[in-house]
DNA sequence: TAGATTGTTAATCGATTAACAATC
DNA sequence: TAGATTGTTAATCGATTAACAATC
């Protein structure tokens, strides 16, 4: 690791969307691709998917191309993919509940060990096969299990403070879905799905496209 | 519009940022920032927030700063929320419940006037006091009724189909949460959550920083 | 007026694209 | 071998940062 040169977040971002398609190229039975294949599916350059990939490695072969399922593995190496992940979900309303419920999350070895809410009508339900538990009991599973990621889905009252209990509890990566930036020591992972950002900027496109034409 | 020089996707996307934390400065009653104190806040450098507002005119004063509500104000114009949207959310689930049930769409003039989906056992239950209908009353009600934005929440076996027919009914902007790319018309706006992608973002660095130290 | 902070131009930095030699 | 496509260096492009004159 600390191969010197930095890789930037933005070649990070491009990675899974090449994971997909192979993953799909794969499927269909296409055992060999090239950066010109993949450029057509992904819209990104070819000579930019040379680039990020050769920021790993060379994966390819001159003159042939990449073979499909070993790329495909060597990405998913480089994401992390080649191992399991136990996260934990605080906050079971819809959000929380629908992260839960996405099997494709389970199919790529991340798998859901508990469910955290306050709201006494969500405490005790099930959601596939795992019982939504009292928030107040989240410090002791911190304490008897091992996590890696925890996933906030709380109202934005609430998220920075919940935030420094999964700190304190030993959470090194949070995925956050409230609505606001929470404050963390910098050695967390923290990833922001900030959906009115999304939608706003949604709007902005859409907006300027009405008045344009 | 069309003022020849384009806005990059970049500045967009931390917009939203800044009406946020202008919002925030305005509910505590501050009623005058500058760049640096936004800067402070949100993370960006005081240049770029200088330079990301003066894409659009020139909002502050010399020797000043900004007048909060004034800022915000114009932002909330550039974005396009100073009206409203009538949205519909295709696929019921757990994702289209979660943000037809977050209100703080509601506050920013948003409107989910429909669900749809195709599953009977939520066809007929409400949602905010609107109630679930069959998939296939889709074109019906297109025809009837105008709608801005289609938020599209349904499996991704599924989607490409159905933002066709959102399409065909005169949908101009979709919010895609299906974990797939969709084509569309180039004159259709797009915007995608990817929480797949977004995940396995947050595996790289998480994965980095353990091996790291 | 003096101090502060913008608006804007210029400099730097980084990311993308183009080109091509290496080589399968 | 000839053709194809990579890996990688160089050129270009765009975005961020720095600097400072304008001015409130």
């Amino acid at each position: 690791m600390d191969k010197s040169k930095k890789i930037s977040t933005a070649v990070i971002r491009r990675l899974p969307k090449y994971y997909r398609y192979l993953g799909e190229l794969s499927k269909i039975g296409i055992s060999r691709t090239s950066s010109k294949e993949l450029s057509d599916m992904t819209g990104f350059t070819a000579s930019q998917i040379r680039q990020d990939l050769n920021n790993f490695g060379g994966f390819g072969q001159q003159g042939f191309g990449y073979d499909v399922s070993n790329l495909r593995n060597e990405i998913g190496k480089i994401l992390g993919l080649d191992r399991k992940y136990k996260i934990i979900i605080v906050g079971a309303g819809n959000i929380g509940q629908a992260i839960a419920n996405y099997t494709g999350f389970y199919e790529e070895g991340y798998d859901v060990v508990a469910l955290f809410d306050k709201n006494p009508k969500l405490i005790g339900l099930s959601i596939r096969d795992k019982t939504i538990q009292d928030i107040d009991d989240l410090d002791d599973f911190l304490e008897l299990n091992e996590v890696n990621i925890a996933v906030l889905c709380t109202p934005k009252s609430v998220s920075q403070k919940i935030a420094d209990k999964l700190i304190k509890g030993g959470i090194k990566a949070i995925w956050n879905f409230a609505p606001t930036d929470i404050k963390l020591p910098k050695d967390i992972v923290l990833e922001n799905v900030h959906l009115n950002e999304s939608l706003f900027a949604l709007t902005y496109y859409y907006k300027n496209k009405i008045i344009n034409d």
